[in-house]
DNA sequence: AGAACTGCCTGACTGC
DNA sequence: TGCAGTCAGGCAGTTC
């Protein structure tokens, strides 16, 4: 599953095959897989012939590429999305969803996804920064991403702080396998209420997500093969060191008490009995 | 406005 | 062996 380090591995890809190509044609292979887009794969299509990509870039989980019409595509790789750079005449993928061909003739860029919870859009005037993303906060890898503005947020929210954590409009990039993992590490239960943390609390949550994110980043980098922009994201999860995550049942890697899961949001919670007891009080609403 | 809930998708897996 | 049910997940949209 794409989460932060993969997409970020992922724009480093797409920067470096596709960046300052002239795409020569665009062909929507399934319709869902363009997004917010009323006028139609053919328009789509359309607006994108013959434009040249200025750069890769990426807001969280959304990756965009900056047009020199000034509009820019947007992509999101949901669950089961890829971006693949292959050569021309490449068999196509079993659920390939968008392939683009540039005018050099050389790899093309195909948008796979098994699921399509993902899907390209194009933004309009969406070069420097798209309008449709502009929501989304900064990730804890971003310089310019606020600790003190983000601990501040945090407290004012009444809500818990593994909610809290997967809010993109609070801080980007973190999804439920990265979320257990950096409270396992700061040792809270997700169930906490924001409101009762301290300041100090969340700051070390905080470092245990930086953690956790740019420890995945430095194995994602190094398991990409050079030609493709995207792996299995099936591989890349199985080859993560994940401490409580899937790991019901087996030893808590600090106590050695077993892991337990619990339902959240219509998912799962992993985390350890004794390390992470519940709060006494559940957390408002 | 903030918080909570639902729908979107399909392949892998589980249990009968 | 086959079939139905469950699970995985982020986010847009909706409701309160």
């Amino acid at each position: 599953m794409p989460e932060l380090p993969e997409v970020e591995t992922v724009r480093e890809g797409l920067s470096r095959w596709v960046t300052n190509r002239r795409v020569e044609a665009v062909e929507v292979r399934h319709p869902r897989a363009i997004r917010r887009h009323l006028a139609g794969a053919e328009h789509f299509a359309a607006v994108l012939a013959g434009r040249t990509i200025l750069a890769a870039c990426r807001r969280g989980k959304y990756l965009w590429l900056p047009l020199d019409s000034g509009d820019a595509v947007i992509g999101h790789l949901g669950m089961s999305g890829q971006l693949l750079v292959r050569p021309a005449g490449t068999a196509d993928e079993i659920h390939l969803r968008i392939r683009f061909t540039f005018d050099d003739g050389g790899p093309e860029l195909r948008f796979v996804d098994q699921r399509t919870f993902g899907g390209l859009s194009v933004s309009e005037g969406g070069a420097t920064l798209p309008s449709e993303i502009a929501h989304i906060a900064r990730d804890p890898m971003d310089p310019e991403f606020s600790d003190a503005g983000f601990v501040a947020a945090v407290r004012r929210r009444r809500t818990e702080i593994k909610r809290a954590l997967l809010d993109q409009t609070l801080i980007s990039g973190v999804g439920n396998i990265y979320a257990d993992e950096a409270l396992w590490r700061a040792r809270l239960h997700g169930a906490r209420p924001t409101d009762a943390l301290t300041g100090p609390a969340i700051t070390r949550l905080l470092g245990h997500v930086r953690d956790v994110l740019g420890e995945a980043l430095k194995q994602g980098g190094t398991s990409f093969d050079a030609l493709y922009v995207n792996v299995n994201g099936e591989s890349g999860y199985f080859d993560r060191e994940l401490n409580v995550y899937g790991r019901e049942g087996l030893p808590c890697r600090h106590c050695g008490a077993l892991v337990r899961r619990e339902a959240f949001m219509n998912r799962s919670s992993f985390s350890c009995p004794r390390c992470q007891p519940r709060p006494r009080t559940p957390a408002p609403g």
